[in-house]
DNA sequence: CGGTTTTCTGGGAGCGATCCCAGAATTTAA
DNA sequence: TTAAATTCTGGGATCGCTCCCAGAAAACCG
């Protein structure tokens, strides 16, 4: 640790003791001073206030949590993102991004975990929940039996997902869209507009947003009397690969539009159509879902569905903390708006500018 | 485990002396255990560990933290993402998968921290380098001359960058792609095929990314012969609305093709041409950086400059381990491979099917 | 077998905060 | 002026580990 003789001025940080010793007072009045409480003279404080920003002083964390037994800080876990999420979206991106504006915000900091494909599972969940430098979690994109969340619930951490939870309903809080309305939307939208062989394909249904927007498949089609036709259900998982494989299973029946899970399985899609010669709308129409910022970017625009990713984020983080902080009482839900976006791909004239 | 019979199984954690009355040792036994350290009796060890994987025991690591000095744990910093980062392109979650991956593996923990655009600059540094949570820092996309730089070096803090450093060289590691001369092949590449009139959109030239490829831009423009016409050179950042704005700056201009220093900004290029109603190669040639995933899904798809991304990170978060972990001398550079891919919106016919 | 070396074990000290309690200083009340 | 309430301050105990040292047990060896 080059702990030599000088050449590396590795400042030993002060404590708080230094900082009495210099402000003249005790140890006790500087912690008093640091945590804003109540009973210090406005004449010491100010004293020892002067001290604390001549020095730069900022407390040992260690020390803190160690006494007060909370970190300061929050989790985020996702496991299998490779699977779950495609790095052709951003939506872990920004979610991420809402998660950390509101963390840094209330004064927390941020871990994060994203399990690789490949990992040993168990170790790494294991690995998660014994690191005990977080006072709570946020879970994205889990599969809906995932063991971590009876573990959390077991070791009584306090956790919000951003999918609707399937079990343990009465001890978890979650931050969500309406996935099945928004599906039944996007599906009842191409419905209106003269599809009626409408396919899928699938987001991974061991997660609840792919579960939902299925479901919300079903019901447009049944509300339209529309028969299910198996054939046309391709289950797959929420990225590019999947959709352009799920595109070439379909070729084996008719259809003429599908409804992707995600934007990421409308871009496969779109790849393979583009490699078969096929055409969008003319050929069949597409739907996605997310609205990714490159939607508008692509051949022809892609019509999806918008979610507020940004603000799921900053509302599972307020949530997080809020119940750390007993702010809130377990459980609560929060479902956000989402809106249908339509452009080129579903054959339907756009109504934006372009 | 819920060893009280109320409610709330709020199960206190066990300790180094729970464990060791449990095993009917010393809290310096188990110690020696968990931190595997010799001296310690073969049948002693197995009691202990008997004992530690029945009540699923791990140390309090901020205990731990207190008297080591060492958290664990390493930070990653983005300043300004907005800017810098544009959420239409995973450059940014591709490298923090890169990093996780080598830091959990290497039994690290990960902090998080973005800043947002208008956020107070100062508060943001302080905060990332009082919060003594980690043991080192991953510095992205910064400006050359963050003042950052200096606070870090100053307080002896082991810090990588993921960009070339300009100042403070000799006390800075880092690991980055040849900008300049991938540049350069880029442009060449567009000369080599007729273009003579090169327009360029930049990005952050704060960022040495940025201002690394206009050099790389320049050079080729240099041993081609051809004169460098300031008209032609776009100051812009690194995200898809600078593309755009710049595509219509250059308008007043006559140009056969277009570098953009990153495939977000090429993409907002390819949005401002299409609403222009030019085409593209015939109008004019592009080329972007960084090959995004999207690059193969573009009309048309783009020729763009690969880099590797992925492990970038991953030098990067092992380089701080190693640094850390007194592995490694500092300084050290690390220099990664890119590669021109061609596509067709350079004009040239692609290598790739499709 | 006694003495030296090596292995093994236990407990005190300390990391740097917070919490709590007791006592000093000040203000208020009577 | 004195008693009682309130404000202010300091220091001991504590959180749960690791580090260090000393002493006990076992192994080695001439």
């Amino acid at each position: 640790m080059t702990n030599n003789n000088s050449i590396r001025p590795i400042n030993k940080a002060m404590n708080l003791e230094d900082i009495a010793a210099k402000a003249g007072v005790s140890r006790s009045t500087v912690s008093r001073v640091i945590n804003n409480e109540p009973y210090v003279s406005a004449k010491t404080r100010t004293k020892v206030e002067a001290v604390i920003e001549e020095e730069g002083f900022s407390p040992n964390p260690a020390a803190r949590t160690l006494v007060t037994q909370r970190t300061k800080a929050i989790g985020i876990v996702i496991p299998h993102i490779l699977n779950a999420i495609s790095s052709d979206d951003a939506y872990f991106s920004t979610l991420l991004r809402g998660i950390t504006e509101v963390t840094t915000q209330r004064d927390h900091a941020t871990l994060l975990w994203l399990e690789q494909t490949g990992d040993d599972e168990e170790r790494f969940r294991r690995r998660i929940l014994q690191n005990r430098m977080m006072d709570g979690l946020i879970v994205a994109s889990a599969a809906t039996n995932d063991p971590l969340f009876a573990h959390l619930i077991e070791a009584g951490t306090h956790f919000v997902t951003v999918e609707r939870p399937t079990q343990f309903r009465e001890h978890t809080n979650y931050v969500t869209i309406d996935n099945v309305t928004a599906a039944q939307t996007a599906v009842e939208h191409l419905i209106k507009h003269g599809r009626h062989r409408i396919a899928t394909i699938t987001g991974n249904l061991n997660i609840s947003d792919g579960e939902d927007r299925l479901t919300g498949y079903r019901n447009a089609l049944e509300s339209a009397g529309i028969p299910y036709d198996t054939n046309l259900v391709i289950p797959a998982q929420f990225n590019r690969h999947n959709g352009y494989q799920g595109m070439k299973e379909l070729l084996n029946f008719k259809f003429d539009a599908i409804f992707a899970a995600n934007d990421a399985i409308a871009l496969g899609v779109m790849q393979a159509a583009r490699e078969l010669g096929l055409r969008i709308p003319d050929d069949f129409a597409l739907v996605g879902f997310d609205d990714m910022n490159i939607a508008t970017q692509l051949n022809p625009p892609l019509t999806t569905i918008h979610q507020p990713v940004l603000e799921k984020g900053a509302h599972a983080a307020n949530l997080l903390i809020d119940l750390i902080e007993g702010k809130v009482k377990t459980p609560q839900a929060i479902l956000l708006p989402t809106e249908l976006i339509i452009r080129e791909s579903c054959g339907v004239k756009s109504k934006e500018t372009g």
